[in-house]
Formats: C-alpha cells, sequence, structure tokens
DNA sequence: AATCGGGGTATGGTATACCAAAATCCGAAA
DNA sequence: TTTCGGATTTTGGTATACCATACCCCGATT
C-alpha cells in the first residue's frame, strides 16, 4: 500500500500529531508504552517521516518523552512534575486575568460569558470530553483577552499539557458547584474590571485543580502498581 | 559526499540547530531570508532530513517562521510582538526569583555569583555573542534554583526566542553599568533570601530589556526600509 | 504596451533504502 | 542452575529518490 491520506487529513505531520494526541488523552496509548516508528507508521497508513515529526511535536508538548536512539514513550509524569507545571499555569492565568481585566473589550467579555455558560448548561448533560473542550474554551478566551500574543500562546500549550491530569483527576469525583461558581466570579471580576477579585478566583479556581489532581494520585498510589 | 559529521556536530539535528541559530543571531542570515532545504543542507554537508528536523526546532523556538510549502523564512518579529514576549519572560523570571529565594541551596546560590562574576569578567573582553551565552547561563541557573522542571523548560524558551532581539539591541548602546549592577542586586537578594528585592532587581532588569528593545526598533524605523 | 495564460523550474513534502547502535535471545561454560 | 558473551533482531538516525505544488518567466493576444 502505497498509503492514501485523503481520510482524516490536514496538513498530514500535524494531522498525525492529532490523532496520536487524542489517543494519549483517551488512554488508548497508555503512559509508558513505546511508540515505535515503523509500527504506529504503518498502523496509520503513513511513512516514518511524517510520523517522526508528529512525534516531535508531542514531545515538544510533553506528552511524549524523547531519548536519543530509543523508542519515545507516552509521558508519564509524576504528582512533583504535574504540581509544577500547575504552578506555572497559576502564574499564567494570574497575569491574564490582571490583563484581561484592563485590556478586554466588551465584546470579549460577553463571548467569555457565554463560554462559561456553555460549561455550566453542558456540565451535567454531554460527555466530559466535550465538557473539558468547552471549559478549555473559556479559559483561552480570557487569554486572549488580555491581547498578549505571546502569553495565548504559552497558555494554551500549558492547558493543553494538562489536559488529560485535568481529565483523569476531574472524572473520579465532581466538584462542579466550585468550578461554576469561580467562573461566575471570573466574569463578574471582569465586568467589575477588578483584576483583585479575578486573582482570587483563579487562586481558587487553581487550588480546586492541586486537590483533584493529588487526590488522583493518591488514590493511584493505593491502587494497581504497574510492571 | 556521504558526509563524516566528525566537526562540530553533537546529536546531529540539535547540532545543525546551534549552527543556524548562531548564524541567524548574528545576521550572518538576516530576517525575512528564506532557508531553502537543499542549498543549506549541501552548504552544512549534511542530508535534508536532519536539516528539516533543525528547522523545525529553531521554528519552535521562534527564529523562524514555517509556512505550508514555502521555505522557512528567518523571523522578522514586530515591536509589539517582542514586549509581548518580554512581558512574559517578566513574569516568568519574577516567579524565578521569588522560588530561587525560597528553594535555591547554598550551592546554587554561589554557582549563580559565579556565572554573574564570568559575565561580569568577559564584558569588556570576549565577543558579544559569548558574552550573551554566559548572561544565558546565569539566567537559567537561577531559573533552576526554583525547583521547578517547568518553569526552568519555558523560561529557557523565553530567553532563546528573545536572544537575537536582546542582541543586536544591546550592541548598538552598552548600558553594561545596569546590567551588572542588576545582577548584583541579584545575588544579594539571593543570599538574603529576600524576594521583594529580588522582585525589584528582576523589574529593573526587564524594564532596561524593553527600554533597549524599543529604542533599536525606533532607530531601525527611522532607517532603511527593505523591499 | 499591458495583461493573461501556459509551461518549465525550483522547492517543500513524502516514501523508502541503508546504516549503526541497542536490546534481546540463546547457548556454552562454570 | 546461573551467568556471561556473542550473534541476531529490533529500532531509531540519516541519506536519497520521487512526487506535488507554488513560483516565475516568456510569449501570445488584445
Amino acid at each position: 500500500m502505497t498509503s492514501r491520506p485523503e481520510d482524516t487529513d490536514r496538513t498530514f505531520p500535524a494531522g498525525i500529531a492529532a490523532r496520536l494526541r487524542r489517543e494519549i488523552l483517551t488512554g488508548e496509548l497508555p503512559p509508558g508504552s513505546a511508540l515505535k516508528e515503523r509500527d504506529n507508521a504503518q498502523r496509520l497508513g503513513v511513512s516514518r517521516t511524517p510520523l517522526r515529526e508528529a512525534v516531535r511535536i508531542l514531545g515538544q508538548e510533553g506528552l511524549v518523552t524523547l531519548r536519543p536512539l530509543r523508542s519515545p514513550v507516552v509521558a508519564d509524569p509524576s504528582l512533583a512534575e504535574v504540581l509544577d507545571e500547575i504552578a506555572v499555569l497559576r502564574q499564567l492565568e494570574i497575569f491574564s486575568g490582571g490583563l484581561a481585566c484592563q485590556n478586554a473589550t466588551p465584546e470579549e467579555v460577553e463571548l467569555i460569558a457565554a463560554l462559561a455558560a456553555d460549561v455550566a448548561a453542558h456540565h451535567a448533560t454531554g460527555d466530559k470530553v466535550d465538557v473539558f473542550d468547552q471549559d478549555m474554551r473559556m479559559h483561552t478566551a480570557i487569554a486572549d483577552a488580555a491581547h498578549n500574543a505571546a502569553l495565548s500562546r504559552t497558555y494554551r500549550e500549558y492547558l493543553a499539557r494538562l489536559w488529560r491530569v485535568r481529565f483523569v483527576s476531574a472524572r473520579e469525583r465532581a466538584d462542579a458547584p466550585r468550578v461554576l461558581a469561580d467562573h461566575q466570579d471570573m466574569i463578574a471580576a471582569l465586568r467589575a474590571r477588578d483584576s483583585q477579585r479575578m486573582t482570587a478566583a483563579i487562586a481558587s479556581h487553581l487550588d480546586g485543580m492541586v486537590r483533584n489532581v493529588t487526590r488522583h494520585f493518591q488514590n493511584r498510589e493505593g491502587n494497581a502498581r504497574q510492571p
């Protein structure tokens, strides 16, 4: 088969990366598993070259770990590493929030409010993945409202990198009320251009994330230890 | 020629990236110029594959802009984009400084002091590129002393991305005294575990960077406009 | 003289062949 | 039975051939 990249394609290496990313985030490719070039290339119906490039993209995103002359493996970060990342995310989000209070246009504020409403609406009904995407969209909208392109980019990176841990942590226990309350608080702060309040809401939000993730790791510790 | 990568080598694609990076930062490859795969591969004596990978690395660092089906070009960011990046760098560095005051070991503090001394020593003598490398090493050492791996990584990214603008901005006018004074201030703050003072020193440092860069862009505006 | 179209060329994207290092497996020796 | 060493296999790294598309130049037409 000389390959038929006609189906789920899009600029190719990026498309491959997207497929692999989803497989990693959903757990089809579990943490610690090796990504052999030849196997995955054949499985996805492409040659090794674009697959290689896709793996590098994921490596940059922190979803896979690259080792010289060895198979890349799906990343399996420790609690400490994740908490480090959350700490940086917190700083980025607080910075975003402050700038957004200062720079957001009224239209952007309303867009953010609408996205928050979407999250609240779908929280009970829709599937978790969709809700998480909604949530991510709302938060990146805040980052965008800061009107700092570099900040948006880096913030998105961190959010994507933490997507999986947040997901598996959040589905163990739903602390929806607090999350949604934080969102409302953020919007109120944004409308009032009150960066103090914004910072407080964001801090609460991130504290919740730290609690969820920590509990998740502790539970996992109590359970199975893979060989 | 089947190539003999024995000279300036190191894991290859990273080595190629380092060479290209230096050429970009020194201006041998001016902003806006195209990086043709075949030409550069032959010039550097490697094949297109590793060169491609090197270019992607530089793209990730923001030194080159990648366009689908077009030659990558050496990036030429606007003043606004650079100022945005500096704003994020400032937040990251302030965060690092605070954590370093809290977490740095005495050995790390002395290492940082030694690196600062290197910068000061080479400032008059050595070539600008080396001094800048020294400077970068010192600042990344501070970030490392924060003991947050994610923060170190992202901080390094920003420093690398801003390397060139800082370089071309700094060589127009030497504000060495202030820079070196800031360094001394940082080290004093670190020794005293005084994160307030650390924040102040970093802010001064970054303000200087903003001034330099802004002046550089204004001068360039006054001069030639390339077609 | 200006503009539009077509064909040739330059260039990035992809596939594949080849190479070298790593891991693995198996047998022989203790 | 265990362990050590070497041959085989596996796998990532590199080079190169091939393909598709965008660019560019030139000529024909208005």
